[in-house]
DNA sequence: ACTATACAGTACTGATTTGGTACTTTTAAT
DNA sequence: ATTAAAAGTACCAAATCAGTACTGTATAGT
C-alpha cells in the first residue's frame, strides 16, 4: 500500500520528541504519557530502535532512553530500516535478490531498483532535526515541490486518526 | 511496509507488456498466458487500469485492451494511483486531512506532506516507456544513485517469488 | 437472430500482516 | 531488599490482500 506501518510512524514522532532535548534520558512510560499513546506500544517501539542503535537505552531505576546520536545524523530511512519488517523496497523481487525465478530476464528489475535509490535518498535527505523545525532550509525542500500536481487527493473516507498527536508539549514529562 | 502491492506489481507489468506494441489489442487471457498470471487477477488488474483510463477497452468478440496513451506518459505514480486503494501518502494523516485531531499542533505532518512531494515525484518521473529498456537515460537516472548507501539489504528469507515474471516475449501471443 | 467471445461488476474466502497486549526476566539505584 | 525500568517472548484480534467464482453486458461473425 506504499505506506510506512504505523510503528515506524510512532518511531519518528518518538523521536522528533526525543529530539527536543536530544541529552535528556526519556522512560518510556514518559513518552508514551507525553504522546499519548499505549505504554506496550511505545515500548516495543525504543525497543526496536535500541536494537538498531538510534537510540541507547539505559536499565533500573531511573533509566530510560537517549537517542544514541545527534538528531540531525537520524534519517528518516534509518527509521524506516529500524522498524520495517521487510528489507527497504518497493516490490519484493527489489528488496532482495534470489527470490526471483527468473530474475535475469526480468527487464523491470533493473528498473524497480533505480526507483528504489531514487525513494531511497528521498528518504535520507530528511532528518528528525528537521522533523522538530516546521519547515526550515532542509535540502529536499530543494525540490521542485511546487510543480508537482497530486492529481488524486481522493477525499477518501480514511478511518480514525492514527499517530498524527501532538509532538508538542516538548519539555514536560521529565525522566 | 513501504512496499507496493502485488496488483501494483502486476499492472506495471502488463503495462509494460502491452508497451512492446503500443497499439496491439491484447486479450486479458492472452496476457495472463504471456506473463504467466492467473486469467481472474490479470483481468481485475485490467478492469482497474481502464476505470482509471490508462488502457481502453473493448468488449466482444476480439475485444480486449489498448494502451489508452502513448507509454511515455504513463509513469509509475500513475499505475499506483490508479491500483493502490489508499490514496497516495506515507502517512495516513498526510494523504488525506481532516482524519488528525490535532492535525494544526502537528509539527510533523507538513515535513511527511513535503516528504511525499518528493517521493511522489521520483515516481512520476519513471514512465512505462522507461520500463521497457533496460536502462536508459531517463530524468531518473540523473539522481546521485551511486552515492546512496543501502546500508541494509539484510539477507532475509523473504518467501515466493512475487511478480517477477519474465518481461520477455513481447511478441508472441497476438490478440 | 443466434452464438461465441471477451470485458464489467460484485461478492466471497483464505491467508498474511499488523497492531496491540500480557507476562516473565534482567539490570540498576536507593 | 525493594523498587523502577528496560528486554525478551509469545499471543490474539483485527485489518488487509490476493485470488477466485459467478453473473451480467456488449460486440463480431455467421
Amino acid at each position: 500500500m506504499l505506506r510506512i506501518s504505523k510503528l515506524t510512524d510512532y518511531g519518528t514522532l518518538i523521536l522528533t520528541h526525543m529530539a527536543g532535548h536530544p541529552e535528556r534520558v526519556y522512560s518510556a512510560a514518559g513518552l508514551a504519557e507525553a504522546l499519548g499513546l499505549g505504554l506496550p506500544t511505545v515500548s516495543k517501539v525504543l525497543k526496536t530502535l535500541g536494537r538498531h542503535a538510534l537510540v541507547s537505552s539505559q536499565r533500573g531505576a531511573h533509566g530510560g532512553y537517549v537517542l544514541a546520536r545527534p538528531p540531525e545524523r537520524i534519517t528518516i530511512a534509518d527509521v524506516i530500516d529500524a522498524l520495517e519488517d521487510q528489507p527497504f523496497g518497493l516490490t519484493e523481487c527489489s528488496s532482495s535478490s534470489g527470490v526471483c525465478s527468473i530474475e535475469s530476464d526480468c527487464r523491470i528489475r533493473d528498473n524497480w531498483l533505480r526507483i528504489n535509490s531514487v525513494v531511497r535518498e528521498a528518504l535520507q535527505a530528511v532528518d528528525i532535526a528537521d522533523m522538530v523545525h516546521p519547515a526550515r532550509g532542509s535540502p529536499f525542500a530543494t525540490a521542485s515541490a511546487t510543480e508537482h500536481r497530486l492529481h488524486g487527493p481522493a477525499p477518501q473516507p480514511a478511518r480514525a486518526a492514527a499517530a498524527c498527536i501532538p509532538a508538542a508539549r516538548a519539555d514536560d514529562q521529565e525522566i
